[in-house]
DNA sequence: GACCACTTTTGAACACGTTCAAGAAAGCGA
DNA sequence: TCGCTTTCTTGAACGTGTTCAAAAGTGGTC
């Protein structure tokens, strides 16, 4: 990790890695298969920080939007010093063979966490939502999260402003769309949406 | 293009490539900066054909539903040969640095073109936007073919089915959005979308 | 034809991720 | 302590993308 941020993660050689761990080349081969198995270190990591500073986010708010807000920015937070060579550590995780596609079955746990992390959001908010739409809920904002990631290894404004002006906008949508739901016009579109996702889920 | 499709990306080595083109290797980066660079040809071949296929679609059929229906579906068919392969293209497309990637300034041409073919999509078929709404909708199209491109990279099921039956339900859906857009309660949030869509594309 | 600048071509060399056969160390029952 | 198995460690070697200095070709001018 140590080196992997200060020289990225593409100019750091495996023979480094293993310079500065004080073991062979071929020693670092034994404890990790790749060097892509390394980044799973870094995702884990990632994580355990976000997790704590959405924890707090949940204490401290009530209000559904204002813990949506607290919880995409918090990622933005924690992510930001590992902004510059998160784009290869991305780069990676978009091989859908690779075991850290966020949709890979290695990555299940992280991926349930915080899926996890969202039904907490939601229950414990004062959102209302479409009794169809609640238990999906959870999935399409973590969905939504994945999209501000994405966002964001693309956003190479100062501090990754824009994608902090993407939260702060995007949140208020979802909220209103949330409290809309149980709309008459809406519902269907919602009912339809929920359709979709469960189709997409179980093999058709 | 012959041994990328016969042994897939990874697989095929600059050096065979060299050779079964009849030159060295070293010629081979004379006039492609990397390998990476050989898969520009991919795409451009890709986009013609489904600019092809698409205008037959935009020919043939005037409904909104029907048009959009029949372009992503004619994306799906072009693509399908070169599923398999099409993984370790996209990876690559997946690093903002790199030139491939949708959202790079050499992707532009490429960009535009598609996003032209879903103003003409919507201009002449028989979708009547939201005013606010149409100026932007041939991007926010483009955006869910992005969508559809990306399930369609981590689609393993025989054919990719689910690709199809992705574009076949939210197809629908979308149709329903565009028809519902003028309705006074959707409407606000159709403006805070477009605000949003806004304040990105100008660095704020 | 001789000279020159420019373009094209070449293959050796390099860097780096990865593999592997061989050896060293550690654990363990007798 | 001795032998055996298992775990750990090593560095040489390999394959592949990429670079580069040198050679070969091309075309134009006098």
């Amino acid at each position: 990790m140590r080196l992997f941020n200060r020289e990225g993660y593409g100019r750091t050689t495996m023979r480094a890695i293993a310079a500065e761990a004080g073991v062979s080349l071929g020693n670092a081969y034994y404890y990790f298969g790749s060097k892509e198995h390394l980044i799973q270190a870094f995702y884990d990591q990632l994580q355990a920080e976000h997790a704590a500073a959405a924890e707090r986010v949940l204490q401290r708010d009530s209000r559904f939007d204002q813990r949506l807000h607290g919880v995409l920015h918090a990622w933005l937070d924690v992510a930001e010093p590992h902004h510059e060579f998160a784009g290869e550590f991305f780069r990676n995780a978009a091989d859908p063979k690779s075991p850290l596609s966020p949709f890979s079955p290695e990555s299940a746990p992280a991926r349930d966490a915080s899926i996890a992390l969202f039904a907490r959001l939601v229950e414990e908010s004062d959102a209302k939502p479409l009794a169809a739409l609640r238990p999906e809920l959870p999935q399409l904002l973590w969905l939504l999260q994945m999209g501000v990631v994405l966002f964001w290894v693309y956003d190479d404004s100062p501090h990754q402003q824009r994608s902090h002006a993407l939260v702060a906008r995007i949140v208020p949508i979802v909220d209103r769309l949330v409290r809309l739901s149980r709309l008459p016009v809406v519902r269907g579109v919602i009912d339809d949406v929920v359709g979709l996702v469960h189709a997409l889920r179980s093999p058709s």
